[in-house]
RNA sequence: GCGGAUGUAGUCUAGCGGUUAGGACUGAGGCUUCCCAAGCCUUAAGCCCGGGUUCGAAUCCCGGCAUCCGCACCA
């Protein structure tokens, strides 16, 4: 397995990966992405795009990375996303506030911070490590925090953790797009903050990343998939929780053994294991790993983690989650927005229905200007807690207690025809690291024999998908090969043309950014119209003819193998 | 955030208080016109940042930043 610095040495060295802003010292946790790895996160994007927007039939929206402090406060993470840590004033250790109040308390991780200071106070916490004195709690949120506007006007804002938030809030937006029809998924590629305490490990924890995410929402009590059937006999590598090794199983097997939650879950699974094998992670070195009950966010009800072995260890790059209706009930909870789906009954049903029923000419001479407020509350009382007899109702209004007199209002029952009801959706959520994966391509790509180093990367995941050389730079080889070079890259293929340097040097620069095949124009050339086509893994070489290179030079980016285009040459 | 180690061209590295910081690879230009990092010539590029000690600092000391390894943290 190749050491994370010969990768990281590597991607910098040819323009994959940069330190930012490395002349003033660089940024722990933030990275550039060179002309090689731009391009290679694209073809990532573009083919995630590929299977979610084109095969699945997601819907791609871009929301900004700037938030109001709002959609935090309803997600959670104003809350949750925050550590209070102490630090002892004798011997400078850092501590979670919570994890010394362990056993004090039946959740410490719930209590405010004021709480937590008076617990540990009260029960005489000190340094567990010198027996120091232990200063006051300080949270640390790992937001950024940022304000939106100048001044007193100003708003506070952050900058989001994950763009699943920009989907949920849109969760109205989107339903309606998709003709009120669940299920319906959502889909967002960019880049996500998190303030890390101690950002490691290139580019596996930054503080800055990319994310591609999906959120799929669906019927809570319908958690199947259309193509599911196509795919059910697909095997998975699952290390389920409690579990020692990974077992092998088919999808139809893990759900209906109940290892997997759903459907919908299981075939996610599997399209991401495509997803990640077809762009190049090796399967020998990737499992699914689920998440522990302990693990598990709160909300969630099963969660699966893609996960790659690299030189670091075991890596999660994606994670699929079934997050049942915490996000968007959260969000309609805070904004009051109706972020709901609606499920038409086969036929409308005629319910009886009691209410009260305000009148506000009665109410108005006597409450004045608090009539509508009074009426709206009166609307709310539950109608059976209001015997038929009572003479007045004591309701409170703007913190202000009042008896509402009966000639107000009237208990009346209606006839009403419902004709369905409303629901909060689930949502099923596969999120990928997509920083994570091309460092994973990378990684597994990866050979060196003395000091020759060669990336075999997959056609689709090659910054570069052929090389174009003139065997000697003069005769007409080289304005051929560049006219080559020309129809190439106007089919949009990047193709790299070389003319400097022997050509072994030039086929070993290649090798090293992983370019597939490159072909070289040589004498022959002159004569018969064919050029060489060389493999980069074995080598070897075949002639083909001028006029088929447009068609191999779009069948690379389908990772097409070396074997086929011998066998049609 | 804590503890330890490290920081010299794009990469790898020599240097151990005293000339103009040396080499290899890579890059660029040329010769060679050649099918797997060949050879020759030319050339570009470096002491992480800031302070201190000293006649003199890449070298010693302090602080910062960054990287790596442990610990902690990690939706």
């Amino acid at each position: 397995m190749p050491e994370p610095s010969e990768i990281l040495s590597l991607a910098k060295r040819r323009g994959f990966l940069w330190p930012a802003y490395e002349i003033y010292g660089g940024v722990a946790g933030l990275f550039d992405y060179g002309p090689l790895g731009a391009e290679m996160k694209r073809n990532i994007e573009d083919y995630w795009r590929q299977l979610y927007v084109r095969q699945e039939g997601f819907l791609e929206i871009t929301c900004p990375l700037l938030a109001p402090k709002e959609v935090f406060e309803a997600s959670g993470h104003l809350k949750e996303f925050t550590d209070l840590v102490v630090q002892c004033d004798a011997c400078s250790t850092s501590f979670r506030a919570d994890h010394l109040a362990e056993g004090l308390h039946e959740q410490p991780s719930r209590l405010s911070k004021d709480e937590l200071c008076m617990l540990l106070n009260d029960n005489n916490v000190v340094c567990p490590e010198c027996g120091g004195h232990l200063c006051e709690p300080a949270t640390f949120n790992l937001m950024f925090k940022t304000a939106i506007g100048a001044g007193a006007g100003g708003r506070d804002g952050y900058m989001r953790p994950e763009t699943a938030q920009g989907m949920f809030v849109n969760f109205n937006m989107i339903y309606r797009y998709a003709r009120e029809k669940l299920p319906v998924g959502a889909v967002q590629i960019g880049s996500s903050m998190r303030n890390e305490i101690s950002p490691r490990q290139g580019v596996i924890r930054l503080r800055e990343f990319n994310m591609m995410e999906a959120e799929l929402f669906v019927h809570p009590d319908d958690k199947s998939w259309p193509n599911f059937a196509n795919v059910k006999d697909e095997k998975l590598k699952l290390l389920p929780d409690g579990g020692k090794d990974t077992v092998t199983v088919a999808l139809e097997k893990a759900v209906g053994d109940g290892m997997i939650l759903n459907e919908t879950l299981a075939y996610f699974m599997w399209l991401t294991w495509k997803f990640l094998s077809d762009l190049g992670v090796d399967p020998d070195r990737m499992r699914f790993r689920q998440h522990a009950r302990t693990e598990m966010a709160h909300y969630a009800s099963d969660c699966w983690d893609c996960e790659a072995l690299l030189g670091y260890g075991w890596v999660e790059l994606v994670g699929v989650a079934d997050r049942g209706c915490y996000d968007v009930s959260a969000h309609l909870d805070h904004s009051g927005a109706d972020l709901t789906a609606f499920e038409r009954f086969d036929s409308p049903k005629m319910l009886t229905v009691d209410r009260i029923q305000p009148d506000l000419s009665k109410l108005g001479p006597i409450f004045k200007g608090k009539a509508r407020a009074v009426a709206d509350k009166l609307a709310e009382v539950p109608p059976d807690s209001v015997p038929d007899d009572r003479s007045e109702i004591e309701l409170e209004v703007d913190g202000e207690r009042l008896k509402v007199p009966s000639e107000c209002f009237r208990k009346v029952r209606r006839e009403e025809k419902v004709s369905g009801r409303k629901f909060v959706p689930h949502v099923i959520e596969p999120s990928y690291g997509l920083d994570r994966i091309l460092y994973a391509l990378l990684d597994h790509a990866y050979g060196s024999k003395e000091d020759y180093v060669r990336l075999r990367l997959s056609g689709k995941a090659s910054p570069v998908k052929l090389g174009v050389f003139p065997l000697v730079g003069k005769d007409g080889l080289d304005t051929l090969a560049l006219e080559i070079h020309r129809r190439i890259s106007s089919l949009g293929v990047a193709c790299y043309y070389d003319d400097s340097g022997s050509i072994g040097r030039r086929y070993a620069r290649m090798d090293e950014i992983g370019t597939p095949f490159c072909v070289t124009l040589d004498y022959d050339t002159l004569k018969d119209d064919t050029v060489t086509l060389r493999d980069r893994d074995t080598a070897e070489q075949i002639r083909v003819k001028i006029d088929r290179l447009p068609e191999i030079a779009l069948k690379i980016q389908e990772n097409i193998a070396f074997e086929d285009l011998r066998r049609h040459s």
